[in-house]
DNA sequence: AAAAATGCGTCAATAAAGCTGACATATTTT
DNA sequence: AAAATATGTCAGCTTTATTGACGCATTTTT
């Protein structure tokens, strides 16, 4: 039974049985999620430090090497910041040589933004222990469940 | 052809083709991974600024409901965050009655941790939205499908 | 009993990464 | 010519994390 101070209000009361799975309430795999994410994002962490740079640098190199010659516009959609927390990034990671901006051939107010041999290899190293990881996790598994666990990932987006 | 400047180096080269699955290099799952924790934890957020609270008090008042009792050092340890850390977010939370404090039956220097009435509510508050979510990225899959996944996420985490 | 270790709280300083709002510049569209 | 767009930047603020140091109560070890 939970000890209970004297103004024993409901609101205050002591809980002490563990929140389960309940109606559509599915507590396992919001914890699976979670777990699998702190510690998926915590492998390129150690590489990144030694460079001096953080997680957002990681997602803008990782970007920009899956499609270069996108904008800036493009990667502030696809990142869901703001262009001022972009700036201070973007500009960290071409003044050390790993991304290069390039003029909009069409529409020359745009700076496409490409990757440099450097800012390649770094994409490949952070990439490469989580997909070790990422390995790892589907060891043993089928074709077909490689595919049900994307379509899962893939249904867990908000569709826009 | 990609354009370049004059002092033609290799490192400062810029790269024109989009990176992509290459050897255990799984790119397509990384970025799975990145859209969908990106979205599962925007639906609480849009609650908790409500309350004047962030995702580190979700995670705390979680992990609180799912095992009340635990200690400090329990919290700590499935978080993965420093002392000082936490300590601002549980005073909030504790201050605001959804978390209260009970000293250890048999060690006494111990915190043990219980939810309130209300920091139940909240808990399921939060994980509403995130059931949701999850179980419309499931929709028509079976069983083995389901329990798939969750292996999948359970080996996505370092084993300890 | 004294000393050491442990669990927790707190003070202070710092950093990373985001935010809002405002404004400037170049360029394109109307 | 005027308006809209793409980008950059200044200034200030917030949240969430960090490290290091220290204090207090309690338990364990010597």
């Amino acid at each position: 039974m939970p000890r209970q101070t004297s103004q024993n209000a409901a609101k205050t009361e002591l809980l002490e049985t563990p929140l389960q799975n309940a109606g559509i309430i599915d507590f396992e795999v919001i914890e699976l999620l979670f777990f699998a994410y702190r510690d998926f994002v915590s492998d390129p962490d150690q590489i990144l430090v030694k460079s001096g740079f953080g997680r957002a640098h990681h997602r803008v190199v990782h970007f920009v090497n899956r499609e270069p010659g996108m904008t800036v516009a493009d990667l502030l959609e696809t990142l869901q910041i703001t262009k001022q927390s972009l700036a201070r990034v973007l500009k960290q990671l071409i003044d050390s040589g790993y991304i290069r901006q390039v003029a909009g051939p069409e529409d020359r107010r745009q700076r496409k933004l490409y990757p440099t041999r450097a800012g390649r290899d770094l994409a490949l190293a952070l990439a490469e222990p989580q997909s070790r990881r990422i390995e790892r996790a589907f060891e043993g598994a089928s074709e077909a469940t490689r595919e049900s666990v994307k379509r899962f990932l893939r249904g867990m987006q908000t569709e826009k």
